[in-house]
RNA sequence: GUGAGCGUAGCUCAGGUGGUUAGAGCACCGGUCUGUGGAACCGGGGGUCAUGGGUUCAAGUCCCAUCGCUCACCCCA
């Protein structure tokens, strides 16, 4: 049997109704806070990433589902929305619109990794983007719009992890250092850890890699922090005070490293407490000049993204039910062959407004109600000779068993009164 | 990409050390029950035992490979 390809699944009833209600929640948050929803292609030429989330990337290196089409042009299944959304902002001129432009998106994401709980080859995404303002407000607004999206769906077992990853001299004095003070250890590190010496020392500093942790305590290395500009500190204490005028409790984390290139200053993640080992809910920061690789002007953003399927998961683990589909308001019976057609025209008239199914042959009473209780219908309505001769229709509760025959001209009113 | 565990009906699972026609519960269909209820009882349809190869008189059961799932590493959403 031929089934979905690995790491990508089919999304039905009950997960389906959790992702529509965190789309439709997360409309409702950022459209308040006047985000304008974006729709890119799934679909990028490979450079839109290579560019903007960065050559070195763990995402670029290993994980692009990647192909060259029939022109020759090479292409990207999207690993992430950023950089596709900032192609867009810059194709559509959005730079001469009132700073900051304020975009969101939602969609699938496509990363060829090996799947485990949370984690898919095909997942989906709702993020944020404020672009063309480098203000520390523009940041903390955004911090606080995802907080507002957690609190919306009532999530509560989570923390904001917040750091700062400084400017990019910031990061290249500081990638500078650490080569200088790791390379004498250099044999003690693990593998990946010695490619990212040469690439990217600061990644090192997440490794939870025994080995690596070693050096790095005997090395007696500096953390980044340590090497801020003055502006980019200020630029942190500015969106730190921001937050806690806000009320909003975060978790300091010096060594919060994000894993796309384009990221510069403020930088955060949120952590649920219950998912295991993929607990990273979401996570953003500050992107400023993500324009200029692009090819455009180097303009300020600020952005972030959350899972979706880990926030499903999240809902699940606290216990959050997700809202399902409108219950079945009137199931349709038809007693005799000739009340089939007249059931089926009844449906018809009092949809949309109601949730009508009806039985597409002449059922016995008894049946027909055990059909409808398992459709969850609240009301049963009977078409029979009867009825017919009377130009009536007979109605019954489920709940209380009280039943009543009403003209059948009459039913649209007395099921508007009973909504 | 690495490691470990696991693949039996639509779902959840039984099937000691190999031994007739592979089972249960739930779900589905029908009946008891031809104008009125959820229950109960009776019956029914459903399986290439993940796939391919091997060992054996004999494989759901043992061995190998492949595929898939799960969890973890890694990384992150």
């Amino acid at each position: 049997m031929i089934k979905a390809v690995r790491g990508t699944r089919d999304l039905y009833g009950e997960t389906l109704f959790y992702k529509r209600w965190i789309e439709d929640t997360a409309r409702r948050v950022l459209e308040a806070a006047g985000a304008l929803e974006i729709e890119t292609p799934i679909l990028e030429e490979a450079p839109v990433f290579e560019r903007g989330v960065g050559a070195t990337s763990d995402i670029v290196q290993k994980e692009m589902y990647a192909f060259t089409d029939r022109g020759g042009r090479r292409l990207v299944l999207r690993p992430e929305g950023t950089a596709g959304v900032m192609r867009a902002f810059l194709e559509h001129g959005m730079k001469v619109w009132p700073a900051p432009v304020k975009l969101y998106y939602r969609g699938p994401m496509f990363r060829a990794e090996r799947p485990q709980k949370g984690r898919y080859r095909q997942f989906y995404q709702v993020g944020y983007e404020a672009v063309g303002l480098s203000e520390p407000a523009v940041d903390a607004e955004a911090i606080a719009l995802l907080i507002d999206l957690l609190r919306a769906l009532g999530l509560k077992d989570w923390t904001i992890k917040l750091g700062t990853v400084g400017d990019p001299e910031d990061r290249a004095r500081y990638n500078a250092y650490l080569r200088e003070v790791l390379e004498p250890y250099k044999e003690a590190l693990s593998e990946d850890s010695r490619a990212r010496l040469v690439r990217n020392p600061l990644r090192i500093l997440d490794s939870k890699d025994p080995k690596d942790r070693e050096v790095l305590e005997k090395a007696g290395v500096r953390p980044l922090w340590d090497f801020l500009s003055d502006e980019a500190r200020v630029h942190f204490r500015a969106v730190e005070d921001l937050l806690k005028a806000l009320g909003i409790a975060f978790e300091e984390d010096p060594t919060l490293v994000r894993g796309l290139d384009y990221y510069a200053r403020t930088a955060f993640e949120v952590h649920h407490h219950r998912l295991g080992a993929q607990a990273a809910l979401g996570g953003g920061g500050r992107y400023d000049g993500l324009t200029a690789l692009l090819g455009g002007p180097s303009l300020p953003g600020v952005g972030w993204a959350v899972g979706t399927d880990r926030l499903i998961l999240a809902l699940e683990a606290e216990g959050i039910p997700a809202p399902g589909a409108p219950a079945l308001d009137l199931y349709l019976l038809p007693l005799d062959e000739a009340a089939v057609a007249e059931a089926l025209a009844l449906a018809e008239q009092l949809r949309p407004r109601f949730r009508v199914e009806l039985a597409y042959q002449p059922k016995r009473p008894g049946k027909g109600i055990k059909e409808a209780e398992k459709r969850g219908a609240r009301l049963v309505g009977f078409l029979g000779e009867g009825e017919r001769a009377r130009g009536t229709i007979s109605v019954k509760r489920l709940d209380t068993g009280e039943q009543t025959e009403l003209p059948r001209e009459a039913l649209f009113g007395w099921l508007e009164a009973l909504k």
